[in-house]
RNA sequence: GCGCCAGUAGCUCAGUUGGAUAGAGCGGGAGCCUUCUAAGCUCCAGGUCGGGGGUUCGAUUCCCUCCUGGCGCGCCA
């Protein structure tokens, strides 16, 4: 099939490139780098080839390019033309008719168009956001679940089984401060002054459920069995968790309970196999873990002088079961402000000696967030207090939005959230520019009452598609594939984010150019098959990155 | 002091794993609607890629060093 082997012209011409430097009398390996120049002017594709050479055979770029392209089948690897430019490039060009007949595959695979089985439905789990049950979700859960989302959504893409999973810390000391703060209020509103404990937590919310504690416990109006406290408010803020992250549209399949690890004794099994592994020592009363023997710049406690646990220990439990459920893939997704931790739960995923690997779990961290509303920095919400929330983001500029927003950066930005910028957006907004190149795509179908799935490739003229916009768009389209792989390989969607904005921007230039309704019908019709093509490819996009595909705006 | 991340246009950031004349959005300036959505398009201005060395045909990209900012360096999570 035609439209196949120019899809993998990329690896055609490079198949050929060898067998050209082969004949050349190169006996080393031959690894030419093939990549679309960025001019369209140089061609469709290009490679470096003859430079690298220039050392092996002790001649000029120029005199090894032209051996080459003598000696290279163009017809067979699809080439109409290649020429050689600047240092030593050889550009090669495509016909337009050839080009254009690889949009077959786009309106054949649809939906799959992008999609691969490179994780051979391994699987693999993603954590993140793993709030505590102490508040609302902050604006740094919120770009992590975008991350994390859209990460889960690359990996599916690429062939893998995804678990999504969620972590409670609802065993430590930060939950009894939550359930005490919950009592001061409770004493409030018995008429006491109000006294927030130390480390204690202040938003309003807190005085809330302080509230629904009393009707619904009216026996202990003041709070006095703290244990009932603690599992209310444990309660009512999961409820509220997944209220914000319903709201931004993600979901988890698993959510693991700190608690569980202990009442599943797997702190105590870990352990006992971290002592008999010979990886720890008594000192101080506390016991320790020999951390350095795996990169750590110094020992770290498991076990504290009064008997309780470190969060590190609990950690190192909870991976050992994603391990043991089967999850010999894993990916945290945290705050940088966590990345201490890596070194550690890796070190004590290795003192273990049960045959984890040494990079197991993956991390993606991303850097922190900070909210700019009115040219300043907004810290104060109305919840919770200290912090902006990821429901106020919602509320202010809309799920689509916030989404794209935290994904448009790579992780290792910090990322400066303009809310003006992201609400004046009915005017700028990248996320409305690429939706709307998928509304008009869509309204073109709609005015000239065509059922888009009625538009195949057969009998299309391809070389009506040969205007330079078209030329452009075809090929960025067919990039899709590589780039999602690329995307996914990295755990990067921010690369996502990019190829959108590209690709509308190519959508919006061609549509204002060129008709298609009411054009001569070969042209009209190979035109209707380049907007379906654009329009799948944009909506495969955007669903990877969770952002909705409206067909009218 | 040590570790991680960053430093690219006035602002916010990309830069396809070392390629050709370094890009986008916003902001600034000038134009474009009798035709499928002007929520759009076209053009202009704007740069010591933090500084300095090195590696090579070639460096924003890799190495070294210095400067600046963020985060971390707890028997908190």
């Amino acid at each position: 099939m035609p439209g196949e082997k120019l899809l993998n012209a990329d690896a055609v011409i490079r198949a050929e490139l060898v067998r050209a430097a082969r004949a050349l009398g190169v006996t080393e390996n031959v690894e030419p780098v093939i990549e679309r120049p960025r001019d369209p002017a140089h061609g469709d594709w290009a490679t470096n080839l003859a430079m690298t050479l220039a050392r092996p055979l002790k001649k000029k770029p120029a005199d090894i390019a032209k051996e080459l392209i003598a000696a290279m089948n163009l017809a067979d690897a699809g080439v109409a033309e290649a020429t050689i430019a600047g240092p030593g490039f050889i550009n090669f060009r495509i016909a337009s008719g050839s080009l254009a007949s690889s949009l077959t595959k786009i309106l054949d695979e649809r939906e799959s168009f992008g999609r691969s089985n490179a994780g051979k439905g391994e699987p693999v789990n993603v954590e993140f956001v793993s709030a505590n049950p102490t508040g609302p979700l902050h604006v740094g859960h919120g770009r992590q679940a975008a991350l994390g989302d859209a990460i889960s959504r690359l990996l599916t893409h690429a062939g893998w089984t995804v678990t999504r999973e969620f972590y409670y810390n609802d065993g430590g000391g930060q939950i009894n401060n939550l359930a005490l703060s919950v009592q001061a209020h409770l004493r409030a509103i018995a008429g006491e002054p109000l006294a927030i404990p130390e480390g204690g937590y202040h938003g309003e919310y807190i005085g809330e459920i302080a509230a629904r504690y009393r009707t619904e416990h009216a026996a202990d109006t003041r709070g006095g069995n703290l244990d009932d406290v603690r599992t209310f408010a444990v309660k009512a803020l999961r409820a509220e968790q997944d209220l914000d992250l319903q709201a931004f549209g993600v979901q988890f399949d698993v959510y693991f309970l700190e608690s569980s690890l202990y009442t599943d004794g797997k702190v105590d099994e870990t352990v006992a196999a971290l002592g008999k592994a010979g990886h720890t020592f008594e000192q101080d009363g506390a016991l320790w873990l020999r951390t350095t023997d795996y990169g750590d710049d110094k020992d770290r406690v498991m076990r504290k002088s009064d008997g309780t646990f470190t969060y590190f220990l609990p950690d190192v439990a909870y991976h050992v079961t994603k391990w043991q459920r089967g999850f010999h893939r894993a990916i945290d997704v945290q705050g940088a402000d966590h990345h201490s931790t890596v070194t550690r739960v890796r070190a004590g995923l290795q003192a273990l000696e049960i045959g984890i690997p040494v990079g197991y779990p993956e991390y993606v961290l991303h850097q922190m967030v900070t909210v700019m509303k009115g040219g300043e920095e907004m810290k104060i919400s109305k919840r919770a207090g200290s912090y902006v929330t990821v429901r106020d983001l919602i509320d202010e500029v809309g799920r689509d939005a916030v989404r794209y927003f935290f994904l448009m950066r790579k992780g290792d930005s910090q990322l400066v959230f303009d809310v003006d910028l992201a609400r004046s957006q009915s005017e700028e907004n990248p996320v409305y520019y690429i939706q709307m190149a998928h509304a008009r795509l869509s309204g073109i179908f709609r005015v000239g009452e065509i059922d888009a799935g009625t538009i195949t490739a057969d009998g299309v003229r391809w070389e009506c598609l040969g205007e330079p916009e078209e030329r452009e768009l075809i090929k960025l389209l067919l990039d899709w594939p590589k780039l999602v792989q690329g995307a996914a390989d990295a755990l990067e969607p921010h690369r996502v984010a990019n190829y959108l904005l590209e690709t509308a921007r190519l959508v919006h230039t061609w549509y204002h150019k060129h008709h298609v309704l009411g054009e001569p019908d070969d042209i009209m019709h190979a035109r209707l098959v380049l907007a379906k093509s654009a329009r799948i490819v944009i909506a495969n996009a955007l669903a990877v990155l969770g952002i909705s595909a409206p067909e009218r705006m």
